[in-house]
DNA sequence: TCAATAGTGTCTGTCAGACAATATAGT
DNA sequence: ACTATATTGTCTGACAGACACTATTGA
């Protein structure tokens, strides 16, 4: 059984993570991404990415997150497991195999972008590193086919926002028009939300209402990944 | 970066995977699973899994495809990437991640079942090796959760079937009541499967026309994993 | 009062499930 | 003709989208 170094780095594939972090800025979808410093792809647009680490780390998923607080200094946030991607030649290291997870996160929570990071549009994306740009197109899919009414697009929001808001989350999220009295009906009745009793403040209009996440629809959330 | 061989070993984990069949068999959905010969777990069942072989694989799912077929005995088909599952303790050997596959067969295309091989019903499944009945579970949430109206179950009868056995198929895997004249609307209007010209023979009732799926839904049924 | 958007009420087409009615093989 | 399904047709309730209407704020 034993063998040479050789032998044996050849018998255990590279094993890394990678993160898709996805947010509303602008009116449009966007994931993070950051400037690599190293080779290989050094300079290039890249997904959060690293090495999982057996001595430190309890699972790959123990694993994205460390690379999250110490790559891209952001808090720990519900992650969902999206795919493995593997073979000899995404990685020029050797035969590699990287475990991708997905996030949605409100834009108010990412902290402020240094210097190498920044966020792209899904839509119209730049070339990325390593096999990136298709991993990310997944994270899209699968964002997209997920239930439609799923609360999941609620989690690209701040703690409280409106219903018009929310609305256009989804929109962006779907890329499909949403007629607003259905909208409003299903996603009452769905009990994912509840008033908060505050309104908007400082609009020059009717200023709608303030809503927030019910706790079952925030459980949900976290769940929906699972299955 | 040279270091001993502990120190590299520690660094990069035992890489595996694991495969899900399901099928239909005497009127329930079953798990096939084998005895495992050797330590860990000897003489446990297990899902049919392995070491990836960088040398010899192109994927993870090329490994899992090797693994059935020289383990199993089993020709290649679709299976579908289904999670992966890392972590220290979920193989004693040592840290590891296996990326688990799902593939549904329909029960006459497994060969003859081995000494060694068995068909477990996915309720009320024995203990199995390491994470499997956490796998299996998982595999068996997916298959449930995913598209009612998918044409995934059609992918667990024979080349051709009748409209009532395709609609036990669907209830047998959602668990549940389906009305025979919706599903018969449904099914028809997907466009996702078509007549044969042939009907059922030597029964004493009235036959049951015979169907087969379209090319459409057989190529939408592989591409659904990728979504 | 006006502009602009929030929020409500009503109508209508679609569709799934319930269930009754009809069809067809072997016996 | 009779039995046991297969298959079709009809009704009905739920619900999504269209759209007109009302409400509410600051200017």
């Amino acid at each position: 059984m034993p063998t040479s170094d050789a032998d044996r780095r050849d018998w255990r594939p590279i094993a890394t993570v990678d993160t898709v972090i996805l947010t509303l800025d602008e009116g449009s979808l966007k994931v993070l991404v950051h400037r690599r410093q190293r080779a290989p792809f050094a300079g290039a647009w890249a997904l959060p990415g690293g090495y999982i680490r057996p001595g430190e780390d309890d699972s790959a998923e123990e694993a994205a997150l460390r690379v999250l607080r110490t790559k891209a200094g952001l808090p720990n946030f519900y992650i969902e497991q999206l795919a493995t991607y593997s073979g000899p030649a995404r990685d020029p290291r050797g035969w590699s195999i990287s475990v991708a997870f997905l996030a949605l996160v409100p834009r108010d929570l990412l902290p402020d972008l240094a210097e190498d990071v920044s966020l792209a549009a899904v839509d119209g994306l730049p070339d990325l590193a390593f096999d990136h740009g298709r991993i990310v197109r997944d994270a899209v899919a699968r964002l997209r086919g997920k239930g439609a009414y799923s609360s999941l697009p609620a989690a690209l929001l701040p703690e409280s926002f409106t219903l018009p808001e929310l609305q256009r989350a989804y929109e962006i999220v779907l890329g499909d028009h949403i007629d607003a009295s259905s909208f409003r009906r299903k996603v009452l009745d769905l009990d994912m939300i509840e008033e908060t009793g505050e309104a908007q403040a400082g609009v020059s209009k009717r200023p709608a209402k303030l809503y927030r996440l019910t706790g079952a629809a925030r459980t949900f959330n976290r769940t929906l990944g699972a299955a």
